[in-house]
DNA sequence: ATCCCCATGTAATTTGTTACATGATTGA
DNA sequence: TCAATCATGTAACAAATTACATGGGGAT
């Protein structure tokens, strides 16, 4: 599954813009699939020339024209193939724990600090996840719902795993720096 | 940072081959940082290639040659230096969610089986980092503690809410299939 | 017999990110 | 006056995945 599916899944519940796509990305799909212009913008292009949909221009006064994207029936069809035929996977790529695993190279504060950021990013996240379950209103779509929670509810384990734990990689005992200098360096001897 | 850093990374705690190194992202790092031979071998050869590391073929007997990387000074110091530079992104790309948030247009036994799929490898995962953690043992780096027990703590937290929250999906008052079909397909309309 | 483990790599392709390029309007 | 919102795209680049290519040994 790539974005150009995730573009033609939005525009079979009506029609919108790039712009327009960009915000669902920024908002619902954040947390689990983020994308960008660069990607989404190439990808109705490419979804256009295909016949999977459609492209009308708007003008509008004061502002730039819009491309509205409506869905072709070829185009759902295709979105409700691509769903079907997914083998899902659940990808995560984290620069925190990669940090955490090598936390002995890591000055103190600066570990510190990359704790409290990551503890307040996670709150962010709850919280703008919050207004956002608030917006879309009790009738939402169940799946819209149930991804929301979904995150609320990972952010915040994340968020308590993180506050329990941290202190196993900040306490007073660890030895800084040069862990694993004095051991040895060949493997052998490690396995 | 890339795959090329944690393989660096890695090699600060002792000798290895692409190959060990394989078996570090498939066990260890599998649920925050995977990465196969594609990405491993050609790592390995760039940062030979820049003096970051140095290699040594040891031909085996009844075995194909191994060839054994260890990291150089300059190595260690790339691989500090890229640590504290950092700016940790924790990235998720979920096909689960996606199938949830568009699970209208799932059949329902499709999407029950997936929902059943994704327990079942959350259930693998807890299984696989418990018994991980019982190999590493109770003296192994608090860095690596604490990944295993983000990762089972995580696996668990998503397991629970599946648990939990899976029913809103398949329960029985869902319209399927056409689901925004009547709705208007006009974004004026819309917003 | 067949599958898994050992052990290496390359090449093509896919995918996505980042930077560049433009420019008016609105609200603080 | 400054930042944000609206609105579109391209081009270069980075990165990783997939498929291809090889081949013996040991266990079931």
């Amino acid at each position: 599954m790539d974005i150009k599916t995730l573009c033609l899944g939005l525009l079979c519940a009506g029609d919108a813009s790039g712009y327009d796509l960009k915000k669902q990305f920024e908002s619902t799909f954040k947390h689990f699939y983020p994308a960008g212009y660069g990607s989404i913008y190439p990808s109705l292009a490419d979804l256009a020339n295909r016949g999977l949909v459609t492209c009308r221009e708007m003008p509008q006064d004061k502002k730039p024209d819009r491309k509205v994207y409506s869905i072709t029936p070829s185009g759902r069809e295709a979105f409700t193939a691509a769903l079907q035929d997914v083998d899902p996977e659940h990808k995560v790529r984290s620069e925190y724990l990669v940090a955490m695993y090598f936390a002995d190279f890591l000055e103190p504060q600066r570990l510190e600090q990359m704790l409290a950021v990551w503890r307040e990013s996670l709150g962010d996240g709850v919280t703008r996840l919050k207004s956002l379950e608030r917006d879309v209103g009790a009738d939402a779509p169940a799946g819209t719902r149930f991804v929301l929670g979904f995150g609320k509810a990972i952010a915040r384990a994340m968020a308590q795993y993180i506050e329990e734990n941290g202190d196993m990689l900040t306490g007073p005992e660890r030895e800084h720096e040069s862990a694993g200098l004095a051991k040895t360096n060949n493997i052998e001897t490690r396995l």
